[in-house]
RNA sequence: GGACAGGUGGGAGAGUGGUUAAAUCCAGCAGACUGUAAAUCUGCCGUCCAUCGGGCUACGGUGGUUCGAAUCCACCCCUGUCCA
């Protein structure tokens, strides 16, 4: 079975996904959602190259800041990246803290697009008008929905306006099945974890973050772009216009940080992960942990799989 | 020593007699979420019991005015700025 390494910030994943990759023969696909984009390298804790030149990496450092990246991109890369490892004999490792698209790729997915073109559209619509359309199209989307989150919403609309079904029918049909996964969760206590983010906030900072995101501006990337929409991007930015004192945005990436692990705990809580206590030990100790998991459960036909 | 300004819940900060357990923001906590997910959205957040709800303690301290005070008065303590 394929080992997924996820986890939040700061917990060690791509560390641990190296050794585990070390001891197995194995090439990591990346399953982060930021450190897909090209030119964000300090803020996203991408694999260092050192690490990339030893271990080949998929679907890291790929895709313009300007551009667009989703769940369904990273299923369908992911799933030709495995085909590839496999074809070299390797173990694929997938490896990244955005739980959506581990889910994704594990669960399945409909494969219907995103289209910039209709979402603009859609924008144009109130939410009110946008709710009295769903309810017409598809009274049990309308009924199951979460009508205050808009963007729940115009994702319904666009999945009708694409498809030409109600979304709810839409979403059965072509379905891409999901791979078999075990997802290896690593935790650590929250005041022991949130002392480790902001030790690394700091790090990201002495490391020359603000002088990054100097540079990707004047690559001429527009601070509208996507990518910038991420932690510690989006404060630096404030930063370099003034708005905020470099210490107030070092703070507001540390708050911000540690709510993005409290999700990224939240999300695998209720579904079927292994929990790694990962306090105190080693990467290496952490990857032969994991290697005994999965070794374990393909003798043994039996899941043992924990809570979270 | 003198003159102002101010002391509000974990923090910032509203509130100048009742509808205030006290706006708002932050922090913290609990969640939702199948193509923007490091996004978007929701709930809790003095304390105790509790189903609606109820009790208790709260706005530096002590006393007072009042049917009623975070809000008014007196004194005291502390903090900041300025003058000596």
């Amino acid at each position: 079975m394929i080992p997924a390494v996820t986890g939040p910030t700061g917990a060690g994943k791509t560390s641990v996904a190296a050794a585990l990759a070390e001891i197995t023969n194995g090439a990591i696909i990346n399953a982060d959602s930021q450190s897909v984009y090209k030119y964000f390298n300090i803020g996203t804790s991408k694999p260092p190259a050192a690490m990339r030149k030893t271990i080949t990496h998929y679907l890291v450092d790929f895709i313009n800041p300007g551009e667009q990246f989703s769940a369904g991109d990273f299923v369908l890369g992911a799933r030709r990246a495995i085909k590839k490892i496999r074809k070299n004999g390797k173990l694929p490792i997938i490896c990244g803290g955005t739980g959506l698209y581990i889910s994704a790729l594990k669960d399945g997915i409909s494969p219907i697009p995103a289209s910039s073109e209709i979402r603009d559209k859609i924008a144009k619509m109130t939410t009110a008008v946008q709710l009295e359309t769903l309810k017409k199209t598809d009274p049990e989307m309308y009924a199951s929905i979460d009508k205050r989150n808009p963007r729940r919403v115009a994702r319904a609309l666009e999945i009708f306006r694409i498809t030409g079904l109600p979304p709810t029918k839409a979403l059965k049909k072509n379905f891409i099945e999901g791979i078999p996964l075990k997802v290896f969760f690593l935790s650590m206590p929250r005041t022991e974890l949130y002392r480790k983010i902001d030790e690394r906030v700091e790090q990201m900072l002495e490391k020359g973050l603000v002088r990054e995101v100097r540079r990707i501006l004047e690559k001429g990337v527009a601070p509208g772009a996507s990518a910038f929409s991420s932690i510690g991007y989006k404060e630096i930015l404030e930063h370099i216009k003034g708005n905020v004192s470099l210490r107030e945005a070092s703070e507001k990436i540390k708050f911000r940080t540690h709510l993005l692990a409290r999700k990224q705990e939240i999300w695998w809580r209720k579904k079927r992960a292994v929990k790694i206590n990962v306090l105190g030990k080693n990467p290496m100790a952490i990857s032969a942990e994991i290697v005994k998991i999965l070794y374990n459960n393909e003798l043994s036909s039996g899941e043992k799989q924990e809570d979270i």
